[in-house]
DNA sequence: TCTGGGGTCCTAGGACCC
DNA sequence: TCTGGGGTCCTAGGACCC
């Protein structure tokens, strides 16, 4: 028997647990996002095919999505009922018997053993249907890399397969941000270097491109581009390195002394949580993204590593002292660092 | 039509030390 | 008065992902 990493991957998940528990929305244009007021800052979280038909994806700004699709259900994003779903659909897939890496509310890598990995894929679609109502698309390669791509292709709620031997007659002509790990700013910047497609990026020397963009990007872009990966599908429980917490105020904040209370606030927040969690924090790091949308942040180390309120809330206090600009602010955001 | 909130990882430059 | 080379740590910012 061959080995597989398959991907897991729920189709519109957050609009199909909402369409679970509110069935006359079936069909209809469905937006979750922010507290569900299209007309208050915020972005989409997720948008049901119908919804995507009109334009509207994730982190489409709402105000836009409510032109775009005025017909559409707008809710708010409700945190606890997906983590619910989510651990549902996981644990369906833990019972299935192969390892299993969560990668997020609606992914998962999964290791399996098979001769014919799309019935495994087709097997593993139908338990997730059956314990939760939920859709899936399953992508299958010869590691994470590829089966993560082919997800992609398989959407939505199909099964699709994607290895070496086809890797490059897939995605060899597409643009590098194709790729999982490149995105717009990385794209434009091999461009620079006459380097457009998957082809090209697979044929560039690493060590040319290491000078270009880094001793540890470059040669890592290369591998990416030939779809080589070894990394193993990891079942081990998720460890935050940092938890933080940051908000966009809806009118933006001019008074420098309401500034440091939320910046208090949210770090008594924070540290309500570090000290849930049971794990010192080391370094606190403070967010201030200022009108129209410049960001800057400013950290400071802990005294020692705690688990207290007070010095987080202090150490918050003193990063927010490093900032000597005073223009309005639109969104103040703390992060607490774990100790190593 | 302005652009969320939760995170992770890498890079570059300066400080510091031997 | 001028001035090495290497290593490590810290910090801010950038880029990306879900």
């Amino acid at each position: 028997m061959a080995r597989w990493v398959l991907h897991v991957d729920l189709d519109q998940f957050l609009a199909a647990v909402e369409v679970l528990r509110h069935p006359e929305l079936r069909g209809r244009p469905v937006v979750v996002g922010g507290d569900g007021d299209p007309t208050k800052r915020g972005v989409v979280s997720t948008a049901s095919y119908e919804a995507r038909a009109h334009g509207v994806h994730s982190g489409l700004p709402l105000r836009t999505a409510a032109r775009r699709c005025p017909d559409a259900v707008f809710l708010p994003v409700d945190r606890e009922v997906y983590e619910a779903a989510s651990a549902r659909v996981m644990a369906a897939l833990r019972e299935y018997g192969a390892v299993v890496e969560v990668l997020g509310w609606d992914e998962a890598f999964l290791a399996v053993e098979a001769d014919d990995p799309e019935a495994a894929a087709r097997k593993i679609r139908e338990r997730v249907r059956a314990a939760t109502g939920l859709e899936c698309t399953v992508g299958i390669g010869e590691n994470k890399v590829q089966a993560k791509l082919a997800t992609g292709f398989g959407k939505p709620a199909r099964v699709f397969r994607l290895t070496h031997a086809t890797w490059f007659e897939v995605l060899g002509d597409r643009p590098t941000d194709a790729l999982w790990g490149i995105g717009a700013k990385t794209a434009k910047r091999l461009r620079g270097l006459d380097i457009a497609t998957v082809a090209e990026l697979a044929a560039a020397d690493p060590r040319a491109l290491a000078e270009r963009v880094g001793p540890a990007t470059g040669p890592w872009l290369v591998r990416l581009a030939r779809g080589q990966d070894h990394s193993p599908v990891d079942a081990a429980p998720y460890v935050p390195r940092s938890r933080g917490r940051e908000t966009t105020y809806q009118d933006d904040l001019s008074d420098w002394g309401q500034v440091r209370r939320e910046v208090s606030r949210l770090a008594r927040r924070v540290a309500g949580e570090v000290a849930a969690d049971g794990r010192p924090a080391a370094r606190v790091v403070v967010k201030v993204r200022y009108t129209p949308f410049t960001t800057r942040t400013h950290g400071q180390a802990l005294p020692a590593p705690t688990t207290e309120a007070a010095p987080i809330e202090r150490a918050a206090l003193g990063a927010l002292g490093r900032f000597t600009e005073r223009r309005p602010v639109r969104l103040l955001g703390v992060r607490a660092e774990f100790a190593p």
